[in-house]
DNA sequence: TGTACATCAGTGAACGCGCGTTCACTGATGTAC
DNA sequence: TGTACATCAGTGAACGCGCGTTCACTGATGTAC
């Protein structure tokens, strides 16, 4: 047959999937020990068993191996973030969402790091890495729409720059075209607010002051979703 | 003599001085090229001419460069910020030190993500850096004590947890004895937004929303001082 | 001021290590007739 | 169902490279008397 129908996928098929996992999750290991910029194809293959050319059956870089656990980092950071989105309240659902992607930040810190922190020198992530970067976006902005459709979102009062609300409106175009700049503007700075508390609990920057944080980070979620205008 | 009074160093402490200082200039040369965990001794000797060894005469290992290379970057970044503040009104003051900020990460990207980017995995930073790296959160702070002391602040009516509560008065001990926690906990915010913001504009997480993002931060920082009560 | 000695900077060779990638190959698995 | 051929996974050797750190050394600079 032309293409093989997932139904009777061949003993070949079925080991290749599993090695390609196999090799991601040895990966993953690894960038716990070493971060991304000292990932490496030999040790990857020397801790399964395998010959380190052996791995170039399965990825044709270290490059296209590093994108694969960028993808995968982002996806199984977005499906969090949207399996946590529940319920009927508009800020019991983001309040869930903040917590989920803190959650799945600290609970594979190293694979937060790779997507959220320094870029990798010399690694250019592919186009493929955009839509799966921004579906903890898209949550948010979910959250933001249905209240905004139910008529509970604070009205967008605050004045703006003229760029500025160029910039957004043409953002609200692509993702949400009913809700108006100023409040795609609040949505960007709880966005950024969220990702800032993470990263600095992550990297060590509120040590010292407010750690163990998930006190703040509750108390700031719930400062955010006011600003936000969610009632 | 004992100790050598600076107004009489020797050629030798000139010399020393100064290579010192190109090791450090051309390391920094290379982080905008390999990253931190690609940054080589071998490859700085190399670039100033002299043989690998010689280098381990100004620092006993490749961590110790690194550490001074946090070091400066913290106290730049912090110098960069105490001479932005500037002014009589409170708000003309945080929004220069914030553009400030941001003005210096954009300059050396680099530097910038040595010091809040993800940590290098390996290598742990020592008790020095702690001072250096609260020059910009002492900054806006003391921003914020002016403005209590002079009565133009709002005052602290949130409600917050009791372990919030705690650890913010904490802190309030040690920085700022005079404000509530809750006021502090309003910084806290602010301060992990304003390096969410910069992070996210130099790491690429804006690009395809608000950028370029000077708009967008100067809008956020106008908010986030509402947030904070600065009048 | 002049001399003897101590300190320090820089050299060059070496140790032992790891890396990504290529290539010709063997042997197993799958496919078409 | 049986056979001939094509596809693919994995091997092992090799290429060419770079790294941090140590060590015995030479020669220049600084210091004490």
């Amino acid at each position: 047959m032309l293409f093989g129908m997932s139904a009777s996928r061949t003993a070949r098929d079925r080991a290749r999937a599993e090695l390609t996992r196999e090799i991601k999750d040895e990966a993953r290991r690894q960038l716990a020990v070493q971060g991304a910029a000292g990932l490496s194809l030999r040790a990857v293959a020397r801790e399964l068993g395998m010959v380190s050319s052996a791995l170039y059956r399965y990825f044709p870089s270290r490059d296209d191996l590093l994108t694969a656990l960028i993808t995968d980092a982002y996806d199984a950071l977005g499906a969090a973030a949207e399996a946590a989105d529940k319920g009927e309240d508009p800020r019991e659902r983001w309040l869930g969402v903040c917590r989920a992607v803190r959650a799945w930040a600290i609970e594979q810190p190293h694979e937060y790091a790779l997507i959220y922190g320094s870029p990798v020198p010399g690694y250019q992530a592919p186009r493929d890495t955009i839509s799966p970067a921004s579906r903890v976006a898209l949550v948010l902005v979910g959250v933001a729409r249905d209240s905004w459709a139910a008529g509970t979102l604070a009205p967008a009062d605050e004045g703006m720059s003229e760029p500025l609300t160029a910039q957004t409106e043409l953002l609200a175009e692509s993702i949400a075209p009913e809700l108006p700049g100023p409040v795609l503007a609040r949505l960007l700075v709880a966005w950024t607010q969220l990702f800032g508390m993470i990263s600095f609990e992550l990297f060590g920057q509120l040590v010292g002051s407010v750690d163990p944080s998930h006190h703040f980070f509750d108390h700031a979620v719930e400062r955010m979703m006011d600003f936000v205008g969610l009632r």
